[in-house]
DNA sequence: ATGGTCGCCGAGCGA
C-alpha cells in the first residue's frame, strides 16, 4: 500500500512587527499557529546582534537578519536554507549621521522549496510623513531604487516575491476612509504611481489579484482605528510572472491583531506558492 | 476636532 501525501506548497508570510523584541511572545505563538515556511519580517528595530534568533531557531528557522539600531530592520525566517543572502538595495546614501550603510530596509534570499527554487525580498519602504517634505522625496527615490532592482530580477525568469510594508495604499477600495488620506504620503498619487510603475514591469499585486472586491485591511494606528475598523491595506505581496503561475492561496491574518495585549499595528499576510 | 498610542531608549523622533 502507498500512501499518498497532498502537497500543500510553500506558505510565505510577510509582517511588520514594529520591533522585534516587543513582539517576541505574539510573533512565536502564531508561528506555531500559522506555520509559515518563510517569514518577511519587518520593523524589527534592532541591530543583527539584538536580533532574539534561539527562539525562532527552536521552531526551526533560520534567520537572516539585515539590523539597524533603534529604526527600520528587516528580516527573513526560513524552515529552508537560504542562500544568495543579500542585505540592500543598489544605490544607497550614507545616513545623516555619518555611518557608511544605507536604511536597513531590504533583504533578500534564494530559497529552495520541493518543487524549486523561489528569490523573496523583504521589504519596507519609507513612510514619507510628512508630505510634502523631504521624507516624501526620500520614499519616491527609494522606490525607484526598488522599481531598477526588481526589474533586474525580472531577467532570471524565475519565481519572485517582494513582499513587505510598502507604505503605499493602492486604491481607495484598500481604505476604510480613503478621504482621511488624502494629506498623507501613503495615498499620495506618486506613490500610488511608483508602486504601480513596479506592478508594470511584470508583477502582480497577489492579494488584488485573488480579491478584486477591496475592504481588506493590513494595518490599523494605535489610536482606536481598530475598534472602528478603520484600517488600510499597505502591507503587500509582489509576484513574478512566474510567481503567479504557482499562486495558490493568499490571506491576511487579521485575527493576530486582537490574540494579545500589545499587538503590532501591522498584520501578517501570507500566499502559498506551488514550490 | 489636528488629538490620540506605541517603541526606540531614556529626549524627542518616527510611525
Amino acid at each position: 500500500m502507498r500512501l499518498r501525501h497532498e502537497f500543500h506548497g510553500l506558505k510565505i508570510a510577510t509582517w511588520n512587527v514594529n520591533s522585534v523584541k516587543a513582539r517576541l511572545e505574539p510573533a512565536l505563538a502564531w508561528l506555531k499557529e500559522a506555520k509559515p515556511d518563510v517569514v518577511c519580517l519587518q520593523e524589527i528595530k534592532t541591530v543583527d546582534e539584538g536580533f532574539p534568533r534561539e527562539p525562532f531557531e527552536a521552531l526551526g528557522y533560520n534567520c537572516a537578519v539585515h539590523g539597524q539600531k533603534s529604526y527600520n530592520g528587516v528580516a527573513i525566517l526560513s524552515r529552508h536554507p537560504m542562500e544568495d543572502v543579500t542585505p540592500r538595495l543598489p544605490g544607497g546614501a550614507p545616513l545623516p549621521d555619518g555611518s557608511s550603510d544605507d536604511h536597513a530596509r531590504y533583504l533578500e534570499a534564494v530559497i529552495a522549496g520541493k518543487k524549486g527554487v523561489v528569490r523573496v525580498a523583504t521589504i519596507y519602504a519609507p513612510n514619507g510623513n510628512p508630505w510634502p517634505g523631504p521624507k516624501f522625496d526620500f520614499k519616491l527615490a527609494w522606490l525607484e531604487r526598488l522599481r531598477l532592482h526588481a526589474k533586474k530580477l525580472l531577467k532570471n525568469e524565475e519565481p519572485v516575491v517582494l513582499m513587505g510594508d510598502y507604505n503605499i495604499i493602492p486604491q481607495d477600495i484598500d481604505a476604510a476612509r480613503p478621504k482621511a488620506w488624502i494629506k498623507d504620503a501613503l495615498f499620495q498619487p506618486e506613490s500610488k504611481a511608483a508602486l504601480r510603475r513596479i506592478e508594470n514591469l511584470g508583477y502582480t499585486d497577489a492579494f488584488r489579484s485573488l480579491h478584486p472586491e477591496g475592504g481588506h485591511y493590513t494595518f490599523w494606528d494605535y489610536f482606536g482605528s481598530w475598534e472602528r475598523n478603520n484600517g488600510i491595506r499597505i502591507d503587500h505581496i509582489l509576484l513574478s510572472p512566474q510567481g503567479l503561475d504557482r499562486l495558490k492561496k493568499v490571506g491576511i491574518d487579521k485575527e493576530v491583531r486582537g490574540a494579545c495585549e500589545k499587538p503590532s499595528d501591522h498584520v501578517p499576510v501570507w500566499c502559498e506558492l506551488n514550490i
